[in-house]
DNA sequence: TTATAATTAGGCAAATTTGCCTAAATGTAA
DNA sequence: TTACATTTAGGCAAATTTGCCTAATTATAA
């Protein structure tokens, strides 16, 4: 998938709701990580919009955070 | 990431869910891909739900169908 | 300021997805 | 049944993600 389709726009605003989300929750991204079994490094690219995760990911991170999928993409944009 | 993380349950929930609102929609598969720009093929995987998909093609597919993307999550399980 | 916590950054190999292709299977209407 | 539409299936190379690692940067509190 080249650059163009992978809508950075919308990877931006999913990772600013996830990082509100998270903070919302009291998590840090070490706590999402270490309980979600998911590496730091991914929470931070995913909340930061670099990266193009995958649905699996986002269900494991709600699942943690305890919040509905619905949740994380309740944003504008 | 291994097969287990990648949620199965969740990802045939989804494709479920994808289904009927295309469906609802008036697409077929082909017109959905078409006009998404996707392939068939991977529109099939999804709904199938053996393909553990990104982010962007599930904004790239409701953008399409002119759902929201929390209508796509709407689903228990 | 200083120390510590938290986040961001970047490289790399392995795993996985994705587009492209052809073909088979299934559904639907006449 | 027959013809046609729709969906499923599978292989393959290229693109991309992901985990793992170390280090740098930024935020926070004393």
């Amino acid at each position: 998938m080249v650059n163009q389709a992978r809508n950075v726009s919308y990877l931006k605003a999913l990772g600013k709701q996830l990082k509100k989300l998270r903070k919302e929750q009291g998590f840090t991204q070490q706590q999402l990580a270490f309980e979600s079994g998911l590496e730091l490094s991914q929470i931070s690219r995913i909340e930061r919009g670099i990266i193009n995760t995958s649905v699996s990911q986002i269900f494991i991170i709600c699942k943690t955070l305890e919040i509905h999928p619905k949740e994380l993409f309740d944003f504008n944009l």
